[in-house]
RNA sequence: GGCGUCGUGGCCAAGUGGUAAGGCAAGGGUCUGCAAAACCCUCAUUCAGGGGUUCGAAUCCCCUCGACGCCUCCA
């Protein structure tokens, strides 16, 4: 049974699909006006990771992730540059894509943008507006009316009452409450804008997401994700709009990351403390920031620091090792020694689905691989070939693979791979004639090629590190 | 001020009533010319602090302190 934590009860619950076999996703992307960050990866793998496990478990997926390409942020950087704002969202877009690809997450099977959704946009407010949950103001604005809306913040746990004594009321709106939020916004002069009923404009941020929803899944969805900063007013204002429009229950199952935090407080375009994802790919390998990501609850702040990088990378070098070729001159286990880390396999793939069922608890799925790890280790020093190692190696493989870690092995250039052996061979002649102060400095000069090496009875092995 | 999440060893982090997983770091050992890798051993009588419930609490309740998120755009 797979249970997974609904922010809607604030507990966790068996996990069950409307649709028999088939889960429907949506998850909120990114406002695309600059470079995304390592938070934005955050989300994004967290969603990635629940999507390969569930596959793993047979189930089919539909996954809808949007982009908002019509924003204020995005009009002002558009014109800070003098670029359409439509192109300016494009570029953004192909750039994410490429990013999330770089990061080993499976593409959505669909993206739907802001802009090429007019016209369900506007009919959904028509809709809206005719069940009298939303109102046009005179001044071209239409607004959502959370009065309509009896069990409005149920998501967010808030109560009407309380929201309006510290709600910020805009002097001069056209709003009947003034927590109503805004489903389309009249065009200022000279912005970018759509022919509307209610006079030319653009869509509200939230109305995007019930829409888009809507069109890409239907009434009702298994799950809908984002990062918990969304749960208000984003995610509160798309049930209240979905659930006015339809008259049916929205998701059955609402996902929420925690914020990846720089020096103790959220990353975010707003605070400035941002790493982007390009910058990270730069210095570290995507599996990294996966490796980040698995080593802590989903839910829980992930703290992004040298420390913890540099912990994430030593754990997937124990990993990657783990899959490395028996010694060639391994003698072979014994039949009865050689069952060991096959059981093991075969225990830590019950160890491992017992974890992730339990609300993806990839923490506790990783410490039973590294049980896998030990036992691979040991075979191998023991003595196992290959064929002995690769029940578990290979089951190594598959659930590391589960977790969308790809565990290659560091690259170099091949120029140098040429000036590496020739340096390893002269430091071998060096070694034979115990010429140990000329086979150390070779070892020297090669770690700082980034070169490790290890000699062992089959001769010295190398490695890009 | 309101709503919510949370505080576990040097660091990261499982564990939500039955007596503290795992990884990193550190120390010792086996192996090695020395290393590296691997393996073995050591490393929290204790879970922010204080009360309470219970035969029994890191786990439940109350209070205090502290952190973070949201309440405005945010993954």
């Amino acid at each position: 049974m797979i249970r997974l934590y609904n922010t809607l009860t604030r507990k966790k619950e068996e996990f069950q699909t409307i649709e028999p076999g088939v889960v429907r996703m949506y998850v909120c992307g990114v406002t695309v006006y600059n470079d995304a960050h390592v938070g934005h990866a955050m989300s994004a793998l967290v969603f990635d990771i629940i999507r390969r496990y569930l596959e793993y478990r047979d189930y089919k997926f539909k996954h809808v992730m949007n982009y908002t390409d019509v924003d204020d942020k995005i009009i002002n950087r558009a014109n800070q540059l003098g670029e359409d704002p439509l192109k300016l969202s494009q570029r953004y877009i192909e750039e994410y894509s490429r990013e999330l690809a770089n990061l080993n997450i499976l593409p959505p099977s669909a993206t739907p943008q802001v802009s090429k959704t007019m016209p369900l946009i506007i009919e959904f407010i028509q809709g809206l507006i005719q069940k009298e949950a939303a109102y046009a103001a005179p001044n071209g604005d239409v607004y959502f009316s959370v009065i309509s809306d009896n069990d409005y913040g149920k998501l967010s746990g808030r109560k009407l009452d309380d929201m309006q004594a510290g709600a910020r009321i805009e002097v001069g709106e056209a709003k009947d409450h003034p927590m109503d939020f805004a489903l389309w916004k009249a065009a200022k002069p000279g912005e970018i804008s759509w022919d509307s009923p209610w006079g030319k404009g653009r869509p509200g941020w939230h109305i995007e997401c019930s829409a888009m929803n809507l069109a890409e899944l239907g009434e009702q969805i298994d799950i809908h994700g984002g990062g918990n900063d969304l749960i208000f007013p984003h995610h509160e204002n798309e049930i209240a709009q979905t659930e006015s429009y339809t008259g049916k229950q929205f998701a059955r199952y609402w996902i929420h990351n925690g914020m990846l935090q720089l020096g103790g407080e959220k990353m975010s375009k707003s605070l400035g403390n941002i790493v982007s994802i390009k910058d990270f790919l730069a210095k570290r390998d995507a599996d990294v920031m996966r490796m980040l990501v698995l080593s802590g609850n989903y839910r829980a702040p992930l703290i992004f620091s040298e420390e913890t990088q540099d912990a994430a990378e030593k754990n997937l070098e124990r990993l990657r090792a783990a899959l490395r070729p028996a010694s060639t001159s391994a003698s072979g286990l014994s039949a009865d020694a050689a069952s060991a880390p096959a059981a093991q396999a075969e225990s830590t793939k019950q160890a491992f689905i017992e974890a992730m069922d339990d609300d993806f608890n990839t923490p506790l799925a990783l410490a039973a691989l590294y049980e896998l790890v030990k036992a691979i280790n040991t075979a191998r020093d023991n003595g196992a070939n290959d064929e002995q190692l690769k029940p578990a190696q290979s089951m190594l493989r598959e659930l590391t693979g589960v977790l969308g870690l790809r565990l290659q092995e560091k690259t170099g250039s091949s120029d140098d791979e040429a000036k590496v052996i020739a340096l390893i061979e002269e430091r071998n002649e060096a070694r034979k004639q115990k010429n140990w102060a000329r086979s150390d400095e070779i070892r020297d000069q090669l770690k700082e090629m980034g070169v490790v090496i290890e000699d062992s009875k089959d001769g010295t092995k190398w490695r890009w590190s």
